[in-house]
DNA sequence: GCCTAATAGTTAGAGAACCGAATTATATCA
DNA sequence: TGATATAATTCGGTTCTCTAACTATTAGGC
């Protein structure tokens, strides 16, 4: 029935909007207020990708660089991540996570998911199936059409 | 295989943020910065709840009484809503489209679904059918959890 | 070897978005 | 009628993000 990409894309347009708020929302709630959705985002990224530049890092989230500028600050002011000047070129910064990063980061996911598969949970195993195989899918569409990659040189 | 809860959130987790991104930044490029996202939800609500009251509308999008005020207030100075008593009940407000905020609402929406469309018409007849049918249970798996239902009175 | 242009990042200032607390107006019920 | 609850708004303050301007470093042309 409905498979043109105009009705799909409806779906996407209807509902990641919505499982989006859900996940704000009570990421929220249950994590304190000292960690946002884009904290979040540039501690995970830079789980995968230890190293890596400011630009590289405020692209991959969607912000610009003054604010990645200061996000970033924020984060290494609480010990979350380090900065240090690359060896090769001066200009950049190299950002990773520290220890206790990887720890925060762990224990953050750890609720979100806790949460999220709460409210899962009532889904039959067919329908998880469902939502794996279609998310899948769209992981990989905006994969390819928005990928920053690591620091080139 | 990845069938239980937590896998299942793991992906929910990774990829609704990634496509959120997308539609976000894409949105904001080609429809000007006149209208944000949450302004574009509360606009497709009312167009399948007209009369909604105010507290729906922001129980739908995730904010706050407040911040909902101010950003229908915003909508209704620059004539996409109508904001006005309900009869039944005057402490409430019955809030619907104007016909300049239909036609904005169809304008938006048909920019953020092409381009979506796009992203996702290189996607098979059977992927995309496996996105709409993840998509749905997602809908239904996070609506029943936040649902406002239409105005009862 | 300089001097210009380009690049990475930071700082400064402005504006928007959001929330909690307090306020107003209306409705419900004892 | 009077006490309580509900719908919405206003107020004050915090946080977030942006553009513009600035600093530091690198790369290229002469």
């Amino acid at each position: 029935m409905t498979t043109d990409s105009e009705a799909c894309a409806r779906e996407v347009l209807d509902v990641v909007p919505l499982v989006m708020r859900t996940i704000r929302g009570e990421m929220r709630r249950h994590r304190g207020p000292e960690l946002g959705v884009p904290h979040f985002r540039v501690l995970a990224f830079l789980s995968q990708n230890p190293g890596a530049s400011l630009s590289a890092v405020a692209e991959y989230v969607g912000l610009r660089l003054p604010s990645m500028s200061t996000l970033v600050a924020g984060l290494v002011e609480r010990g979350l991540i380090a900065r240090c000047p690359s060896p090769t070129d001066r200009r950049r910064v190299s950002l990773a996570l520290t220890e206790r990063g990887e720890a925060r980061l762990s224990q953050a996911r750890q609720a979100a998911l806790a949460l999220l598969a709460q409210q899962l949970s009532a889904l039959s195993v067919q329908e998880r199936e469902q939502v794996v195989a279609g998310l899948a899918v769209l992981r990989a569409a905006f994969t390819s059409a928005a990928p920053p990659a690591a620091a080139p040189a």
